[in-house]
DNA sequence: GGAATCATGTGAT
DNA sequence: ATCACATGATTCC
C-alpha cells in the first residue's frame, strides 16, 4: 500500500456508498473497488487485497464475484489502462457509425438500444424547465444512491450521490432546469431504478423513454453516446467525428460532462485517446466501477 | 515518459 | 467579451 492515506480518504468519499439491502457485502465490494482503483498500477493480488481489508481471501472472492460477475482479479484487469484501450476496439473501426446497425441485427445482447429518446425543443430549453413538472426521489443502486428525475414524457435525469451528499446532488440537478416544478415522488420514480440497473429488464420490446433536455449541440453529443455498444468505449474525438464536428473534441468533453442522465446515456464509455479515464462528473471511482461491471456482465 | 504549452469549439456569465 | 472546460498534439526537458 503505497498510496498516501489522504488520497485513500478522498477516494473513499467519492466511491459508491452502501445503501443496498445486502449492506455489509456492498461495503466490502465498495472498498475492493476503491482499493483496486487506487492501486491498479501495482496489480495487487487477491491475498494483498484481502489482507488490506482484514478478510479471508476466499470469502472476499465469493462476495465480490456475486456482485460484480467477475473475480477481483478480473475486475483489476478491467480497470487497467490496457483494458480501456481494448474497449476502444481495433484501429480505424468506425464503432459509432456501425453501432446502430449492429445493435438492431445482433442477438439483442450486443447493444442497450432499449432507450428511445426525444429531445426538447429549443424553446423548452431556453425556458429552463418552466412549465415542466419533475418528479424525483433517491433510490438505492449498485453504484450508490441514485437520484431519479422524471417528467410525464420519460426519464429526464439520473444522478449519483455520496453518503450525506443528497442535498448537493439534488441541487446539482436542479440548477439545470431551475424553473421546473419539483415534486418528491418515490412511487413514480422507483420503477425506473429496477429497470435501469437490472440488465435482465432491458428489452427492445419495452423501451425506456428518456427526455433529453439540453442545447442542440449537447443533445447531438448525447445521442451519439447512446450508439456506443455495451461494454465498449470511444474517445472524445470519436464522438466529435460522429456528430460531424471533428475539431470540437474538447467541446464534446464539456457536453458529455453535462449529461443529465448518467448511466443510461453512457457517458462513462467515453475515454481519452490514450485509453486513460479522464474524468467523471460523479467520481472517477464510479466510472471505473461501472466499466468494470459492464465487463463482467458483457 | 512526463510536464508544460497551445490551438480549439461551446456554453455560461 | 471573456472565461472555464471530463481534449489532444506538440514540444520541451
Amino acid at each position: 500500500m503505497n498510496a498516501p492515506l489522504t488520497l485513500a480518504q478522498a477516494v473513499s468519499q467519492d466511491a459508491a456508498v452502501n445503501v443496498t439491502p445486502r449492506g455489509s457485502d456492498y461495503e466490502t465490494v465498495r472498498r475492493v473497488i476503491e482499493l483496486i482503483t487506487l492501486d491498479y498500477r501495482d496489480q495487487p493480488s487477491l491475498e494483498t487485497i484481502a489482507a488490506e481489508l482484514d478478510q479471508s481471501p476466499t470469502q472476499l472472492q465469493k462476495v465480490f464475484t456475486r456482485w460484480a460477475g467477475l473475480s477481483p482479479k478480473g475486475f483489476l484487469q478491467a480497470v487497467t489502462l490496457d483494458h480501456a484501450k481494448r474497449l476502444l476496439g481495433r484501429e480505424g473501426m468506425p464503432l459509432l457509425e456501425t453501432a446502430f446497425e449492429v445493435g438492431l441485427s445482433g442477438p439483442g445482447r450486443l447493444h442497450d438500444l432499449f432507450v428511445t429518446h426525444e429531445a426538447m425543443s429549443p424553446g423548452e430549453w431556453k425556458a429552463k424547465g418552466a412549465g415542466l413538472t419533475i418528479r424525483h426521489a433517491f433510490h438505492p443502486s449498485p453504484f450508490g444512491l441514485a437520484l431519479v428525475m422524471a417528467t410525464d414524457r420519460g426519464l429526464a435525469g439520473l444522478a449519483f450521490a455520496d453518503q450525506g451528499g443528497e442535498a448537493a446532488c439534488f441541487e446539482d440537478m436542479r440548477r439545470r432546469w431551475p424553473n421546473a416544478e419539483y415534486i418528491e415522488d418515490r412511487e413514480a420514480t422507483r420503477p425506473y431504478v429496477g429497470r435501469i440497473f437490472n440488465r435482465a429488464e432491458w428489452s427492445r420490446d419495452r423501451p425506456l423513454n428518456v427526455v433529453l433536455i439540453g442545447t442542440d449541440f449537447q443533445v447531438s453529443v448525447w445521442q451519439s453516446l447512446l450508439k456506443i455498444p455495451f461494454g465498449r468505449a470511444v474517445t472524445y474525438s470519436d464522438v466529435a467525428n460522429d456528430i460531424g464536428k471533428p475539431k470540437a473534441n474538447r467541446a464534446v468533453g464539456a457536453a458529455i460532462g453535462a449529461n443529465p442522465i448518467s448511466f443510461v446515456v453512457p457517458c462513462h464509455r467515453a475515454v481519452g485517446k490514450s485509453g486513460a479515464l479522464t474524468g467523471y462528473h460523479w467520481g472517477l471511482t464510479r466510472k471505473r466501477a461501472i466499466l468494470g461491471w459492464e465487463q463482467g456482465e458483457g
